[in-house]
DNA sequence: GACTATGTAGTCAAACTGACTATATAATAC
DNA sequence: GTATTATATAGTCAGTTTGACTACATAGTC
């Protein structure tokens, strides 16, 4: 048996022989709402019985780890296949402490999903126990495993990525008003921007959002909005820039 | 035998029953010596017997996959324990697919090494056939299993961080001239700055880097440059800016 | 008619960048 | 001891972008 690290770098080594592990895939599903919010489903045995967790599940022996992410958003979020396009998936980081799971040896791959549809789990499949969360009070409660740890870094690449990319419009829909856009930022960085600057650097940034001929009347009274789209651009250059304290 | 995805997320499963899978720490170690570099094995066996590729190896049954990275580094690169504290080590991304290893199911986890030091892997371990190779010479050749892929990913990794974080410190070393810290950046960006704009923009950033007391002379003349160290912050702000074509 | 969200169009100071120039200093190469 | 070179310092200057505002018309709902 040989488990020496070099195995693969180029030394003799038994294939039946390396340290197995279980491999899952995890995803922090995230949405704007009317706050940031967070997709989590209760655990039903133990460990962590009745705690919430994120979606996830095994990598099967064929498929590679984004399939299996590309699978578990589907089976667990009820997203339906049509609308996968409109929702951006991007692996996260992987963690991999030997204690995470009390059972046995298992390493995860997080993926970040940002959803603008905020669909309710479909009952009848496992996602029965699913719900959405807000994700502050999903870091200020406590969740199994390490997903407070997953969680976290999936809110904080959001928020980087909302800076200097147009992911932003992922959130907002397929179709948006500048409006919700900015609720987006706003909703996701906790803090408000002003309006006449938002829309100035919005409007100057190519590639950010495309004007379509509709208007949409609000909720609250207002002039109709103007409904924007995504511009098809994907970096924002200059970024957005976002307040550290 | 339970394989649903849903299992790990909260059903019912057996533990002897997940799919298992070798999983294993390749390392991009990038250095700037003349050029931007990196630290690559020659492969002694079936499949790429004589190829290239990334240091790596297995991870080990008790520790986590950052210290399978760690253990890499150093026993594939000859850099001292002593010196690991200089040595940024991040995780990169993991690369999954089925087929990436035409052994066995393989998932790899990747992490960026950024050096100051580039020692020679020294001989007696099985880093024998290590050796630094210029980025753009690996990136052009061929590369063992997927490793081309995790390269670049690495190589954009260190060019974006060093927009908007101090980690060019950590390849210039633990002392450095501000021409270093300068050819740093031309190194990994691969076009030249103009010295004077780039002189005001670091000595501007608080943070980035501390005056010493001494001087060091060159190696072709000239007068003696200030000897400054690592300032202590972590994040630039505002950035470095980068040409994008 | 009050209220509200949008659309449009500014102002203005401050900060930062890129592209330069100029000059003094102090080392090595010959 | 002169040429060459790299560093150090100190600018200029136009152009871009930001943050923090103000102002006012528009067109909906309550």
């Amino acid at each position: 048996m040989n488990l020496r690290p070099e195995a693969v770098g180029g030394e003799a080594y038994d294939p039946r022989s390396f340290p197995p592990f279980a491999v899952t895939a995890d995803i922090v599903v995230l949405t704007v709402d009317d706050v940031l919010s967070v997709l989590l489903v209760e655990r039903g045995l133990d460990p962590f019985a009745g705690v919430l967790a994120l979606p996830g599940g095994f990598v099967l022996p064929d498929e590679s780890v984004a399939d299996a992410a590309r699978r578990e958003l589907l089976e667990e979020t009820g997203v339906a296949e049509a609308d996968l396009d409109g929702v951006h998936l991007e692996q996260l980081a992987t963690f991999g402490e030997p204690d995470r799971d009390p059972r046995m040896r298992v390493v995860s791959t997080a993926y970040l999903a940002l959803s603008s549809a905020k669909p309710e789990p479909t009952p009848g499949t496992d996602a029965a126990g699913a719900r959405w969360v807000a994700v502050e009070e999903a870091l200020a409660g406590s969740l199994a495993f390490d997903h407070a740890e997953i969680l976290a870094a999936g809110v904080e690449r959001a928020r980087a990525k909302l800076e200097y990319t147009t992911l932003a419009t992922s959130l907002a829909g397929p179709e948006f008003t500048l409006g919700e856009l900015q609720h987006v930022y706003e909703a996701t960085w906790g803090y408000p921007l002003e309006r006449a600057n938002f829309r100035r650097k919005v409007l100057a940034t190519p590639g950010f959002v495309a004007k379509t001929r509709r208007r949409r009347v609000g909720e609250a009274g207002g002039a109709p909005a103007t409904v924007y789209k995504p511009g098809g651009g994907e970096l924002l250059v200059p970024s957005m820039m976002r307040q550290t304290p």
